[in-house]
DNA sequence: TAACAAATCGAACGTTCGTTCTAATTATAC
DNA sequence: GTATAATTAGAACGAACGTTCGATTTGTTA
């Protein structure tokens, strides 16, 4: 009890994204989220060690617990970071938007643009969904969700197919962008619009059942 | 060096397939990997213990060890058995069929149809395909890689789209039926027939840009 | 039953893991 | 400069990990 009190690492966990904390305090956060998202792509969550995220990030072993409560909440606040930054982005792409072909490309571009971006991120988000348990599974599903919803209701626009058709088409375009991350080098990044096209072209004509391409 | 001669566990690595060992020994082998394959579908592989793989199998820690050389060679079993499989009965559906639109439902029902079978497998060897590496992780690419070329061939005798297009719309037809044990739940599997509909339909749309639906 | 191989068991090894604790250091405010 | 909070550092905890080993049991063949 000679403490005054014990330091509550700011519970990533919560919404707020830093109105309590410095912005020192905010950027050493965000590199550590880096890191882990680095390691974790490289070892996947189990294999990736605390203490080689806290080596990377520039940090103590124990340094990590002063940001994070635990392993998991780090794992949570990327996946938390992720999606809500890939639904606002593509909200705000999608605003005004009524033309279906409009409408598709800007997911795709959306989706593929961020995994150029951030490549380990993406891949994380995708490959450790069952690794979360408890309330930030269901957090982060609810997220998953709304992204989800955000791209189904962007194919329903063609109008073409009916609910569950369209809901099917979503998942199978899911896969396809979250695919991208298992053969897709960034480091030849020529071709990044060539793939962009093609996959816009596949699921447009598979959608609509015609070769109506504009440009 | 009182002892005759160590048991060498027989190598799941080699391609000899039970030629050497009774039928009981191959019996229990296959439930192991049946075991491993749950076990690591639910945890991963990292998080998989091979404890909990012993205790599912029937078997105690160290007995384990007398089937496998070690964790990486049981993941490497698991896989090499699963593309294996899922090649050979491919090549044989395949067989003589020149029609491409029936190439691309074979293709289509080999794979979900493996899945629905073999869920835990089918997911292990899309989830884990980076925890190898030496020598099998080169052996699994290999298997992948006669794979791919078997569908990429079937997509090819379209002969609709130049070869960087097909190879594209390869990948991204994986993507498709990869993330599907990513939401399916094999428990209503009243629809299973539907899923590879809809997917045989789109992918069909969209590499001829044509609605030349047969059935 | 005796001999031998095949298969299983239980205990132990060295390592690494996530997490915690206390003390030390640095920055901030009066 | 002194007090107070924010941040870091180091050591240690128990638990779980993959793997090994020698002994024991089970099965097979004479």
């Amino acid at each position: 009890m000679a403490h005054p009190d014990k330091h509550i690492p700011t519970d990533a966990a919560r919404q707020d994204s830093g109105a309590t904390q410095g912005p020192k305090f905010q950027k050493k956060l965000t590199d550590i989220l880096s890191s882990a998202a680095e390691v974790i792509a490289e070892r996947g969550f189990q294999g990736a060690s605390v203490r080689e995220v806290a080596a990377r990030g520039g940090v103590g072993l124990s340094g990590i617990y002063y940001y994070f409560k635990s392993k998991d909440e780090m794992l949570f606040a990327i996946q938390r970071n992720t999606f809500t930054a890939l639904i606002a982005m593509l909200q705000e792409k999608l605003a005004g938007v009524t033309n279906p072909e409009t409408g598709l490309r800007l997911v795709v571009e959306n989706h593929l643009g961020y995994f150029l971006n951030h490549p380990q991120e993406l891949k994380v988000c995708f490959h450790e969904l069952d690794s979360l348990s408890g309330d930030y599974y269901q957090r982060v599903l609810s997220l998953r969700r709304e992204y989800y919803d955000l791209v189904r209701s962007a194919l329903a626009r063609f109008g073409k197919s009916d609910e569950h058709t369209t809901s099917l088409n979503t998942l199978f375009l899911f896969g396809s962008l979250n695919w991208v991350n298992m053969w897709y080098d960034p480091s030849e990044r020529n071709d990044s619009q060539n793939v962009i096209e093609r996959l816009v072209d596949l699921y447009l004509r598979g959608i609509t059942g015609a070769t109506q391409i504009s440009n």
